[in-house]
DNA sequence: GCCTATCGTTTAGTTAACTAAATCTAACAA
DNA sequence: TTGTTAGATTTAGTTAACTAAACGATAGGC
């Protein structure tokens, strides 16, 4: 599972679930719809992708499914960066980060975050 | 333009063009060739896709086409890596850059370059 | 017992990326 | 001048994500 295969709302899915843990389709409906509006069916039939594809699976509770992931957000996290620093920053991750810290807004808070990491990589290198 | 909708394949050939400036269809393939097979037929196919999308222009120079990027790499970059922190990472540049200092290899000499990029942002913020 | 709201399933249609063969055209070589 | 080559264009088919209506079944309320 490269993950990376997943598309924009089949992702807005595994975040609910992700968030969640075990979840309803309907839940997962109205999580979505306070996003944006998406028919009921069109979730049930992404979830079916999602199971085909061994994202999530389902266990039945009465006459109600319960899905819960079976991909951990980390590993979906890791391939989708990886995808990116692959495709569009020649495979260099430091690129990325360069990209990142000149063009985007990064708060102070996470700066601080940010220095610590680079200390600590700093040191492993000795 | 929000570039992200550049399929896999559309992005070599952008990259071939960024590289090279202006290319014909017959070098695109050449380029392409070297890295995973293609046929001719299908770089031009997807080129002319580009050049609906306003991607990329062409010029007949006797009777081939010279191609030229009409997106700038940077802007490419730009909006790729907002998609991904948008949609993976909760709209926090920093939790990525988070997640690529501790899960991906970024080499000492890139680690010097952030810290230099991280002192110019604090010095900024007072 | 019957209605209806809510399940899951089936069916069906759209769009975008990808693939490449087939075809038409013009140049160039022999 | 005729045939091969190398362009571009046309045509056509696949796959994946997305969309949602329509349908059949069942639980719960009245």
């Amino acid at each position: 599972m490269t993950a990376t295969q997943l598309g924009r709302v089949q992702l807005l899915i595994m975040q609910v679930l992700w968030e969640n843990g075990r979840t309803t389709a309907r839940q997962i409906t109205d999580s979505i719809n306070e996003i944006e509006p998406i028919a009921h069916s069109t979730v049930q039939t992404l979830l079916r992708g999602l199971e085909e594809k061994g994202a999530v699976d389902h266990e039945a509770e009465g006459r109600t499914f319960v899905f819960f992931p079976l991909v951990e957000e980390a590993n979906f996290k890791q391939s989708a960066t990886r995808d990116l620093v692959k495709r569009v920053f020649g495979g260099k991750a430091g690129s990325l980060v360069s990209h990142l810290l000149k063009n985007e807004k990064v708060s102070a808070k996470e700066i601080d975050e940010i220095r610590k990491l680079i200390d600590q990589q700093s040191k492993k290198k000795k």
